[in-house]
DNA sequence: TGTGAGGGTTACAAAATGGTAACAGATGGC
DNA sequence: GCCATCTGTTACCATTTTGTAACCCTCACA
């Protein structure tokens, strides 16, 4: 199994590190501090589940659980133990790998610099805060944030409903109402007009564009 | 068995290429270059498995598997192996059909380019608007977008109705009804003089043609 | 000349989408 | 304990998108 996803991993470009048993999992993450851990939760010597516990304790490295079962139970768990996504088997290869991206994508953000601009806006992540050109500072909340976050790293492209409900809420996973809300509320702080939007333009039927001019 | 899944692909609208034995799979593939490739677990001389590995390992193209056995063992091995969906025997045929579309639409379309050019004509797919020469953007639907994609895609083809009621529908499955609305709002949206079309023609019988003058 | 299929047009109903608003539980500071 | 903030939830509305049905015209063909 491990050889298998390793296999398809690298496929689709990723360097991959495959270890077999919890032990040698917890050593080798010690040693070669990946940017993304993928764990099954069942294995030998040392189980999925206390494996991340112990590793969340110590890193904020991303993690995506693999599990054959898919009862709600066991996703809380995985999730309470620091779990970012997970992911339930059988799945597809290409399945897996569009939640590696989603997942590496949404944490990538942490390594990102602390000041982000597009057009005439600049995020301050740090400190949550926008400013635009010299106005007073405008205070955004987490989600929102992470919301212009992603937009404005994508300033230009169009960004579909799935990938920001990826990028915003992960693996709590968002809804479409929620988003709506969440753009709203971004939108009535950062534009203008809120009525008439210029920085975050919807593209109906697909998702949301950050514009700039 | 080949036989009876290539009439009934074919009849959905789907161009097929049926071969009997691992070893013209492996062969005709390499020649065909398919869109996708439907895989029995026993065929004589290479295996399915085996096979999968091998395309998998030299292709994204997408794989659906045929198998008798439904153990989780199978369906994890064959996904292992790479497949993107599995189909247990006995299925019915609609049910194939449905599965074929589900893959091509998640797989198809989505490595498109963005921009897609043909005559003077231009669809931004990542904003469903089409532009022509001079003239202000128009905005389409998502389904006038897919329709208008597929006609773009075989420019100067003709494009039989279910071969198009395939493309835009998919799984959900239209009828020539929904076909012929959708060609009627599209041509009112493109075409310079929507009684006389000059860039959707009509194929009487057939179906339809993008035309590049 | 009648008939029916194919296709265009029109009109309307149903469903989805997106913006707005109000409210409630959770959280955390004071 | 009190208050403000953040977030999720729900409801409402307008608009757009999509599906459905009816009607018409044309053309092939008996």
């Amino acid at each position: 199994m491990a050889d298998v996803l390793a296999f398809t991993l690298r496929r689709a470009g990723f360097d991959v590190l495959a270890v077999y048993d919890g032990g040698a999992a917890a050593a080798a993450w010690q040693h070669a501090h990946p940017h993304l851990i993928i764990l099954d939760l069942n294995l030998p010597h040392l189980d999925g589940m206390g494996l991340c516990r112990i590793i969340r304790s110590q890193s904020d490295v991303p993690i995506i659980m693999l599990t054959v079962r898919s009862g709600d139970a066991d996703v809380v768990q995985g999730l309470e133990a620091g779990a970012d996504d997970y992911v339930v088997k059988p799945f597809s290869p290409s399945q897996l790998v569009a939640r590696v991206r989603a997942v590496l994508r949404r944490t990538d953000t942490a390594l990102l610099p602390v000041e982000l601009a597009a057009g005439d806006l600049r995020l301050d992540r740090a400190r949550n805060e926008v400013h635009r050109l010299g106005l007073s500072p405008v205070r955004l909340t987490p989600l929102e944030t992470r919301l212009l976050e992603m937009l404005m790293l994508h300033a230009g492209q169009t960004m579909t409903t799935d990938a920001l409900l990826n990028a915003v809420w992960a693996a709590e996973g968002g809804d479409r109402a929620m988003l709506k809300q969440l753009v709203y509320r971004l939108r009535s702080k950062i534009e203008p007009d809120p009525a008439r939007p210029t920085q975050i333009e919807t593209i109906p039927g697909i998702g949301y564009a950050f514009v700039v001019r």
